[in-house]
DNA sequence: CAGTGGTCTAGACCACCCC
DNA sequence: GGGTGGTCTAGACCACTGA
């Protein structure tokens, strides 16, 4: 219930600012309680997909009312290595990893790992560790760019998960912070062991809210700024 | 309830990833149902200070402790000062430098600057330091807490640039980078000297795309991360 | 197996909004 | 007032974990 929600709202059901139906509405229309359909609307919120007024209803946010969020789209996440390498370092292969399971919000504690380098004008700056759900992970073990070490492409993981999985990514949460080079980053980039890093994790979701990929990147902060801008749409 | 599990949390009670108690105890221990504490822990879930594995227990996440807030638009910029207070170290005050007046696309070398320190649980957290064009730091020269060192304040500039001056901000460019703590930074935020912090500078234009503000951020990242979450436009 | 979190139900009272 | 969401209670069943 809570995905046939969500999918609604991103589908842009109730676009424009509309209001959305009343719990007591939606408890009614699909058959269960009012505290799960109020769950399910923690979470729209929580995502900012929605917002709520007590005494006045709950509102689908609207691109054209006041701000918009984000410019600094997918898309331009999809286009990071139209001018640079990607190289696997270590081949797509099952993992038993707890919390990047959790974080892609996995019933199991198996995921599929690869890691790679990116590179530009001959020399890294990147390296970036990719999970994988298993089922996401097996379909993509079919692609031999993945599997072999020392390969390199030119190709984003999202962009393979789009074009030969039909799955559509909706979502990208970012979180970004300061990390130190370990004695394997700091190999793989070339660095000393400390040297500070711009750490930058990446979770896609497809529009039911489920995990795709998560990608961790350190960045060497000397070659790599990450810029965004936000716009105001009047 | 909420309140204090969450303080307790924040409070590194349950540091090193140590397990908390499960519902079951807190329900009983706080005196309230299941259901509340579970509610509780969907915050802390969602800000990423706990995780949660069915069947094992709820873990604190590990030595990241502190401040998670996800920015997206203008607007959750402008609100960031809500739940931290805002120290006046430098006041206002004209300035010559070239570095920031270039980066504000002005025609002089002059222009106004203020230091502040953000606090959150009376800890420093990040330094700022901002650069006003000189006829938009004239005019807020006349605010009482920019000009007193010390004075503490819960606006943002860019709230004060909209709502005194009536200006319109269109526009935010941010670039996210890591940089080194001199002396100066060291001293305000308590940290070694070349501790690496998370530097995020921003530059709000109006709608002629004349610079309004430049904010140099620097923020520890043991207790800060800069989330943002990015979707798909249909 | 007992214990964990995940999900859900069916009620309740409240503060607030708007008519 | 009647309707909205905010909060809470007291149960229930499930899948999964770990010993």
């Amino acid at each position: 219930m809570s995905r046939e929600l969500r999918a609604k709202v991103l589908q842009g059901e109730y676009a424009d600012g509309q209001q959305l139906p009343t719990e007591a509405e939606l408890s009614q229309s699909y058959g269960v309680s009012r505290q799960t359909v109020r769950r399910a609307f923690q979470d729209l919120v929580a995502d900012e997909l929605v917002y709520r007024v007590p005494g006045r209803g709950t509102f689908a946010r609207s691109p054209r009312h006041g701000y918009v969020r984000q410019i600094g789209s997918i898309d331009d996440l999809m286009g990071l290595s139209e001018d640079t390498g990607l190289e696997v370092v270590d081949p797509l292969q099952r993992q038993v990893d707890l919390i990047s399971a959790g974080r892609l919000r996995l019933g199991s504690d198996v995921v599929y790992r690869a890691r790679f380098l990116r590179i530009h004008d001959g020399s890294a700056f990147c390296s970036t560790t990719v999970y994988l759900p298993p089922d996401v992970g097996r379909q993509l073990g079919a692609v031999e760019e993945l599997t072999t070490r020392g390969a390199t492409t030119t190709f984003t993981i999202i962009g393979l998960l789009e074009k030969r999985l039909g799955v559509q990514i909706a979502e990208a949460q970012q979180s970004i912070t300061v990390a130190s080079a370990d004695d394997e980053l700091a190999q793989a980039l070339g660095c000393r062991v400390g040297h500070p890093l711009l750490r930058i994790d990446r979770l896609y979701l497809n529009g039911n809210g489920d995990g795709l990929e998560l990608a961790v990147s350190h960045f060497l902060p000397e070659q790599y700024s990450y810029r965004i801008s936000l716009r105001r749409s009047t």
